[in-house]
DNA sequence: ACTGCCAATCTTGTATACACAAAGGTTGAC
DNA sequence: GTCAACCTTTGTGTATACAAGATTGGCAGT
């Protein structure tokens, strides 16, 4: 538990959001919260204008706190602008790339691999995210890195979806290859195609996630 | 005022900063704060927590608020990534541009013709707003829209200090014709390059923002 | 029986009060 | 004279109380 309340209260929040255990359009009741977690009011109503901000919930005046649906769409439009920035990330980290951010990459890049290789779903996602976090830190971008690490946060759930298609483990690993190879010769160009087609969804893989969303 | 004081006093002092009342550095008490806009504490914590969530000031527990003080390369970075997701937008306008859209980033595009013949700097910077959000708009990603129109607030002053280098209104004006044509073309490689170009600080650009920036 | 209006209750929004932690100043000891 | 420790003061963090608005249920009228 972090030293404020308020914070805690936050991620806490955020994470029953992020695992469905909050559905989308749920009322958040202020008061059922505060009991739940064994504080009072003023540091969940804290909590929840900071979830408000982000943008996980919204809150209307004076008719309470609600979850917010992103729907599909929605959720097509922040996997767009997620692929924009990591073809950003990606650029900046081939030109800028030292050893310290390579030994990085190469390591999560190899996790992956086994991952991969012992078909461990779940185990795939924990390092597919490090190893996408590798890169927004080798592109020397703080802001950049903060705001991939954000969106990427938001759309965690929706990656987990992802990874139960039908192969995209395998196909997902080849293309880190590539990526790594583009970053590694220094090529910003192709990092940027490659990590804007690895992270966007397109065609089929749309209508592939649309199915798990409604599957749950 | 909105009907709701901490959202009223969140966009107040959010203001507040961007025009460097409270400059970047500066301590924010949260009783002078509440006595200075004739409201309690609470509202004014709600406040603050939300322009922490955005990220324009730094809560650090026990003590206090303080106005982030982004500094140049933090600036630089910032920029970076507007002109990433402007040229998104712009790619997107290029393939999905429909009449009303259209019409709109004529508009505001002839209204900066105007603003820039009559050299009114502050007119043009304006002007100059409302045309990238036609962009935005014109994307048709809600997200996208959303997520631009946030970092556009955010870089708002120094924006505004990028203007008044000499000749740079007429070279904002042209570069604007360009991406119009190329939009207008339906070619989002172009318009999306061009964006890219128009938004970011590349070489003496950077500069003088910083000297700008020093000078006041 | 259905619809519209009023009232009661529940929930949010704001204020105030109290507790606790940190920073700075002052005093005492070495 | 200098350094350290303690105390005071200031300001944050949490709780509770009170007020205002929204929603829902019931009652009455058509």
């Amino acid at each position: 538990m972090s030293e404020n309340v308020g914070r805690w209260l936050r991620d806490e929040i955020e994470n029953a959001i992020l695992s469905y255990e909050f559905a989308p359009g749920e009322r958040l009741d202020e008061t059922v919260l505060a009991n739940r977690f064994g504080v009072s009011r003023t540091p969940v109503r804290e909590a929840l204008m900071q979830l408000d901000a982000i943008g996980l919930i919204e809150i209307r005046p004076r008719r309470g706190a609600i979850v917010i649906d992103p729907g599909p769409h929605r959720i097509y439009e922040m996997f767009e602008v997620m692929a924009e920035l990591e073809g950003l990330a990606g650029s900046l980290a081939a030109r800028r790339l030292d050893k310290a951010s390579r030994e990085a990459i190469t390591a999560t890049h190899s996790r992956c691999e086994q991952s991969a290789a012992a078909g461990d779903s779940d185990a795939y996602y924990y390092d597919n995210e490090e190893f996408h976090k590798a890169i927004y830190a080798a592109s020397r971008s703080d802001f950049l890195q903060e705001q991939c690490a954000q969106l990427h946060r938001r759309l965690r759930p929706y990656r987990r979806l992802q990874l139960r298609v039908r192969n995209r483990l395998s196909t997902s690993f080849a293309e880190h290859c590539a990526i790594v190879d583009a970053i590694f010769a220094g090529d910003g160009d192709e990092a940027r195609r490659l990590l804007r087609t690895h992270v966007g969804i397109q065609g089929e893989r749309f209508s592939d996630l649309v199915a798990s969303m409604a599957a749950r």
